[in-house]
RNA sequence: GGCCCAAUGGUCAAGAGGUUAAGACACCACCCUUUCACGGUGGAAUCCCGGGUUCGAUUCCCGGUUGGGUCACCA
C-alpha cells in the first residue's frame, strides 16, 4: 500500500487516500451560479472591521446567489487562541446579522462538510500530506530554528530571497534511512512541500476584482505540517477549501503575496483552485500618512469599540457596505426603508485600493440609521446598550419605558426626522435632561434677557401654563408674555424693526426652555413639556424662578 | 532590499479616449425655523509626475514617485 519508504513512518495511522475524501465530501448539489463562501477566522477573541468587511461580501455573494455561507474556525495556532474566542465570533456574527448556513455553531457543528474546526481535521490533512509525500512532493525537514535564522542571515548578506528553497532546502534529499534514524531518535521535524517552481517562471491568476494577476511562481518549500502535525494556513486553506467545496475565497490583500503557494499546492493535489477575491485593506490617517488599521495602535479597528461607543450594528454594516460597493449609498438614499439585503451587491463594484475608515462618515450613517428607527426599536437598542455600558443610565431609561419611548418619539418619523442621536452613548447627552439625575440646568441668561425679565416671565408663565394646550394656544401664551414685557410677539415684525423691541417671543421661549430642559438647545419645547408632564414641568419652572441666573460670559 | 498591490477634491468615490469630471460625508455662506436638529439653495475643493501611442490621454502603454502589503513551524 505505502509506496514511499517514509509513508508508514510519518503517517502510521493513515490508510485512507484523497480519493476517499472525494467520496466523503462530494461536490455540492447547488443550482448553477450558486456560490459557496466562507468566513474563516482565528479564535483570537479579537474581531475587527476587516473581518466584518470581508464577511459582508462573503454573505452577500453566497446568499444573493442562493449558495452557502459557512463558518470555519482556523485554530491551527494554539498560541494565539483565547478562551471564548469562538463564542466571540459567533456573537459578533449574530449581532451583525450575518447568518451562517453551515459550520461551527453554538450548538456544535452543522453541515456535511465538517468538522469545521481545523484542529479536528488532522486526519484529513494527514491523508493529503501523505499523498504528497508519496508523490515525492513533500518531505520531512529537520532544520532547526537556529539553522533557519542562520540561513536568513546568509541570504540577507548575499541579497538573496529569503526562505527555504533550492540549495537552502537542506533536508530535501536526506536518504530515507537517515530520516528514519533521526525520527526514531526523536528528532523534531516539519513536513515541507517540495516546490517545483522556478524563479524565472511567472504564473497568471484571476482575481474577481483585480483581474488577471501576473505573479512569480512559488519556489519556496513551505511548511505544510508543523512539528505538532497541525497544518499551516497554506495547507489548511487548500485542503479545506477544496473539500468544503468553497467557490469563492474572499480574503484580505495581504494574501496576495502567498497566492502562488496556494496555486501550486492546488495543482500538486490535482485540484481546481477556487475563485479568489482579495479585498483592499481598511486604512486610517496617522498624522499625514495613510496606513493599515493596526490592532495594536487603533482601538477603532476592534468591533467591540463600536459596541462600546453605541453605534448600532446596522450602522457599522451599512457604512462597510458603502465602502464595499460605493453605489450602495445612492441606493440607500433612494430606498430608505428597504432591508440592506435587497441591494444588488456586486463583486465587480468592489474597490481595489485601501479606503480610509472615516469616523465622520460613520457618524452620519449612524445618525441616519437611528433616525429611521421607530421609538420602540430605538428604545430597545438604547436600553440594551445602556444595560451593558451605563447601568445607572439604563435604570433611568427603563424605570418608565413608556416615558422614555415618548421622549424618543419627539421629532421621530415623517419625512424629515430629527437626527440628534449618533450613538447610544451620545443619546445620554441628548436625552439626559428628561431624567432627574441627569437634569443639570445651566441658568445662564440668554440674549436680550435680564434677571428682572426672567422673574416676570416665570411669575406669569407658572400661572398660564396648561398642559392640555395645543401648539397654537401654547405658543400664544408665550406671545402674551412677550407683549407684556415689551418684547415682540411676532417674529416677522421683530425682524423688520428689532430696534422697537427689547427682545422677542423667541427670547421668552428660550427662558422657558432653559428652565425645562436646562439648556439652550432642545427638541420641540411643547412636546418636551408634554412628555415630562405637568407636575415635573411646574417643579422645574419653580426651581428656575428661584435660581440665580448668571449673565452670559463676555464673548 | 526582493516581490506584489494601489493612486480622481480633506474623506469615500462615479466615470469615459473628446464630459460644465456625478453623488455622499466634512467644511463655508445664505434661506427656513421660538432654540437645536431636520430640510433647502449656493460655494470652495480633485484626475501624483515624466515619457510614449493618438488629431486628442485624467482614461491605454512604459518608467518614476508616493503610499500600502508581504517575505514565520501567525493567520
Amino acid at each position: 500500500m505505502d509506496q514511499h519508504p517514509l509513508s508508514a513512518l510519518l503517517f502510521p495511522d493513515i490508510s485512507a487516500v484523497p480519493a476517499d475524501l472525494e467520496g466523503r465530501f462530494p461536490p455540492r448539489a447547488l443550482a448553477d451560479g450558486a456560490r459557496v463562501t466562507r468566513m474563516a477566522p482565528s479564535p483570537t477573541g479579537f474581531m475587527h472591521l476587516g473581518n466584518l468587511y470581508g464577511a459582508i461580501a462573503d454573505e452577500r455573494l453566497a446568499h444573493q446567489s442562493g449558495g452557502v455561507f459557512y463558518l470555519r474556525i482556523e485554530d491551527t495556532d494554539q498560541k494565539r487562541e483565547v478562551e471564548g474566542g469562538v463564542a466571540t465570533i459567533l456573537n459578533v456574527f449574530g449581532e451583525y446579522g450575518l447568518p451562517f448556513d453551515e459550520g461551527v455553531t453554538s450548538g456544535g457543528d452543522k453541515g456535511a462538510y465538517g468538522p469545521y474546526r481545523q484542529r479536528q481535521r488532522r486526519e484529513i490533512y494527514h491523508i493529503c500530506a501523505k499523498h504528497l509525500l508519496e508523490a515525492g512532493l513533500a518531505y520531512p525537514c529537520f532544520l532547526t530554528e537556529e539553522e533557519l535564522n542562520a540561513m536568513r542571515e546568509t541570504q540577507a548578506e548575499q541579497k538573496l530571497d529569503f526562505g527555504c528553497y533550492g540549495a537552502f532546502a537542506k533536508s530535501r534529499d536526506i536518504p530515507a534511512e537517515e530520516v528514519k534514524r533521526r525520527i526514531e531518535a526523536g528528532e523534531q521535524y516539519v513536513v515541507r512541500f517540495r516546490s517545483s517552481g522556478s524563479a524565472e517562471n511567472r504564473i497568471k491568476v484571476d482575481d474577481m476584482i483585480r483581474g488577471t494577476l501576473e505573479l512569480p511562481e512559488n519556489i519556496q518549500d513551505v511548511v505544510i505540517l508543523k512539528s505538532d502535525g497541525i497544518p499551516t494556513y497554506h495547507f489548511a486553506h487548500v485542503v479545506d477549501d477544496h473539500f468544503m467545496r468553497t467557490g469563492i475565497v474572499v480574503r484580505g490583500e495581504e494574501w496576495l503575496a502567498t497566492l502562488p503557494i496556494h496555486v501550486q499546492l492546488f495543482a500538486a493535489m490535482g485540484w481546481k483552485a477556487p475563485k479568489y477575491l482579495h479585498t483592499a485593506h481598511l486604512m486610517k490617517m496617522d498624522g499625514a500618512a495613510k496606513r493599515k488599521l493596526s490592532k495594536r495602535k487603533d482601538p477603532e479597528l476592534a468591533l467591540s469599540f463600536y459596541g462600546e461607543e453605541g453605534y448600532p450594528a446596522a450602522a457599522v454594516k451599512e457604512y462597510l457596505m458603502m465602502l464595499l460597493n460605493s453605489n450602495f449609498e445612492d441606493w440607500r438614499l433612494a430606498n430608505p426603508a428597504l432591508p440592506m439585503e435587497d441591494f444588488p451587491f456586486s463583486a465587480k463594484k468592489m474597490g481595489t485600493s485601501g479606503a480610509l475608515f472615516d469616523m465622520a462618515k460613520l457618524d452620519d450613517v449612524s445618525r441616519n440609521v437611528i433616525a429611521r428607527m421607530d421609538a420602540d426599536e430605538a428604545y430597545e437598542l438604547l436600553a440594551l446598550w445602556a444595560l451593558a455600558h451605563d447601568v445607572a443610565f439604563a435604570a433611568a431609561l427603563s424605570k418608565d419605558p413608556a416615558f422614555t419611548k415618548a421622549a424618543l418619539a419627539i421629532g421621530r418619523g415623517g419625512k424629515k426626522p430629527r437626527k440628534d442621536i449618533t450613538t447610544w452613548r451620545g443619546a445620554k447627552e441628548y436625552l439626559g435632561f428628561f431624567y432627574t439625575p441627569y437634569f443639570a440646568p445651566d441658568f445662564t441668561l440668554p440674549q436680550n434677557v435680564t434677571a428682572e425679565k426672567v422673574a416676570v416671565i416665570f411669575d406669569e408663565y407658572t400661572h398660564l401654563y396648561n398642559e392640555t394646550d395645543d401648539a397654537d394656544a401654547w405658543f400664544g401664551k408665550l406671545k402674551d408674555i412677550a407683549a407684556a414685557i415689551g418684547y415682540a410677539a411676532d417674529m416677522k415684525e421683530y425682524k423688520q424693526s428689532p430696534e422697537n423691541y427689547e427682545g422677542n417671543v423667541g427670547d421668552v421661549s428660550m427662558v422657558v426652555r432653559i428652565a425645562v430642559t436646562g439648556r439652550q438647545q432642545s427638541p420641540d419645547l411643547r412636546e418636551v413639556m408634554c412628555v415630562l408632564g405637568k407636575a415635573e414641568v411646574l417643579r422645574r419652572l419653580e426651581a428656575a424662578k428661584t435660581a440665580a441666573w448668571q449673565a452670559a460670559p463676555a464673548q
